[in-house]
DNA sequence: CTGAAAGCGCTTACAG
DNA sequence: CTGAAAGCGCTTACAG
């Protein structure tokens, strides 16, 4: 492949020169400029992006790493970061942690070494430790509804959120409403069953543990619970999933399972992934702007190793919004 | 950050000895390797990827190009590719063309820059000259589904595919069914379409074109087909859609206008995106094996970067197979 | 068993 | 208006 040596022989000048009409870095006279053009396009010279990294110390590469980007809620997240990135003339580097530890460490190393200017993390626990290796190393992180001190974050209102889901199933005069958690009951999805309960009591509704189940975000996990709920000796009327995912699961073991909904029980989600307008029934959900969350992630990334974020932690809420469609209605009569 | 020379100097010996019991690359005695380890970890050393990309002339990273990563026939492509190569020490770089020509040049300009070592290329139509600059640059691809002269591929049996759904269709003793086709008449989409026309050929139906639609992949179009095929004088009692996506694009507009699905209009896609088996109904396709085609797809590109194929273009035909579920049911009977 | 040195392909002060 | 040279951080013959 053609390296700048070759260019500037080809166009009788130093290399210096070839290097400043590539970057438009000082003035070159408009002869010396096209000879130099001309040559750059008869050897069909691509500069080396590795050379001009190991000097300036920066790759315009960033990393992603989510659970896993088949899920929608992430593969639209991706899309706006990447939408985000290659406007600024960022690649991205997409990693899938499975929510394994293993993976993820191996991934920081690989990210380490490959000197990516940035990472934005969204994966697994709580636990903070595990960001350690990128902080050691200076590389800037933000993540998304996660609060890890020190670190740039986009949050989610999710009490809210699972508020709005909630008391838009009792208005509509359901008494016995079911919760699909996330696994982690202590932290994000714990908000929005926090956010539940909140609605049930100002309903005047008694919380039911036994309403409850925890689910991994999977159509799976979704599925599962539905079948629980349904072997209950009163079976709920209506059910609050902690994601789109685990609601359309459970919506698609209720459908084939003679319990239509809406007719006899509403399922209301959250998140609004692309495919939610499109199920059938379409999906009532507590919707977050994901695509713009994600651009919004990208761009406080390139803020900040741009150097253009005050030192302390950024942080910004972002509040869902109840997004009413088809697969919620009023509570059938009781007989 | 640390330095190989860093390292060298606080274990007391040369940098070749550091690159050496860093890469196990010669023999290295168990003193001084052991003084050169524990000066790795004090110092949290990482090794600069890029120079060793430098002198190697390998980065081990390599890129996806896709029309869109939301749609999740690729976003499984992309889990599995990204699967593969994470096992096999690469990284892989994100890039969403949106079916754009100059999107995807911007793509290529990049890429070549950085350096990859191979990229696995699935977008837009059939000009093979869009690859150009990569072949000039010597930088191998392989593609799916797609044929492109002297480049490493895995094909589809799209025809098959089609003949198999509408087969199906045709034994369950429909008459009228319905297409609805990709963008790209021509090709791929195309074969779907022959394959459709074989099986209504064999059946005795004959074909009318009315009951073709082209879509272009996405929901909405599959529920514009949808609506178009409704308003017919002699609306169709079942529908083959080339892709998952608009099958159930078109399955969300019958269900809302009062076309039960299966009991009125069969409906069977083509794919078998993870979702298809969690919609409600439930829905028959074509399967094609995603993720492990994905895995295929980056193994064939890492056998071809390694040099461990023969220098003609490889070209593997995965066949799909008729997955049936909720979605198809015999016609209903004529009054 | 280990080290000195060239070279990968750029950017960027420094000089003139 | 332009060039010579150092340096980014590694790997890898070449020597001993």
């Amino acid at each position: 492949m053609a390296t700048i040596y070759d260019v500037a022989r080809a166009a009788g000048v130093s290399i210096s020169t070839v290097s400043h009409v590539l970057n438009g870095t000082r003035y070159v006279s408009e002869e010396t400029r096209s000879r130099v053009l001309e040559a750059i396009a008869q050897l069909n010279y691509r500069p080396s992006s590795l050379a001009r990294a190991m000097v300036r110390q920066e790759t315009d590469t960033i990393a992603l790493i989510v659970p896993d980007n088949v899920n929608p809620f992430f593969a639209e997240l991706a899309r706006g970061i990447e939408d985000y990135g290659f406007a600024a003339g960022y690649n991205v580097i997409l990693c899938n942690s499975d929510r394994s530890t293993t993976k993820e460490l191996a991934y920081l190393d690989m990210l380490i070494s490959k000197r990516v200017d940035g990472v934005i993390y969204m994966t697994a626990d709580m636990q903070a430790e595990r960001l350690q290796p990128l902080l050691d190393h200076k590389v800037p992180v933000v993540t998304f509804d996660r609060d890890y001190p020190g670190i740039d974050a986009i949050l989610l209102d999710n009490f809210q959120g699972g508020y709005l889901a909630t008391r838009h199933l009792c208005e509509l005069g359901h008494r016995r409403i079911a919760c699909i958690s996330g696994p982690d009951a202590g932290t994000r999805s714990g908000d929005r069953v926090r956010g539940y309960q909140q609605a049930l009591a100002e309903a005047g509704i008694p919380y039911d543990p036994a309403l409850v189940i925890a689910g991994d975000w999977t159509f799976e996990s979704g599925r599962a619970a539905a079948r629980r709920f349904c072997e209950l000796a009163q079976p709920p009327t209506a059910l609050f999933a902690s994601n789109d995912i685990m609601a359309i699961g459970a919506i698609s073991y209720l459908q084939a399972h003679g319990r239509p909904v809406p007719a006899q029980v509403s399922v209301v989600g959250f998140d609004d992934i692309t495919l939610s307008a499109f199920y059938a029934p379409p999906l009532t959900t507590v919707a977050t702007p994901i695509i713009e969350v994600g651009q919004r992630l990208c761009q406080m990334l390139l803020d900040r190793i741009n150097g253009q974020l005050p030192a302390e932690a950024q942080r910004f809420t972002v509040c869902g919004e109840l997004r009413i469609r088809g697969s919620t209605a009023p509570a059938p009569r009781v007989p």
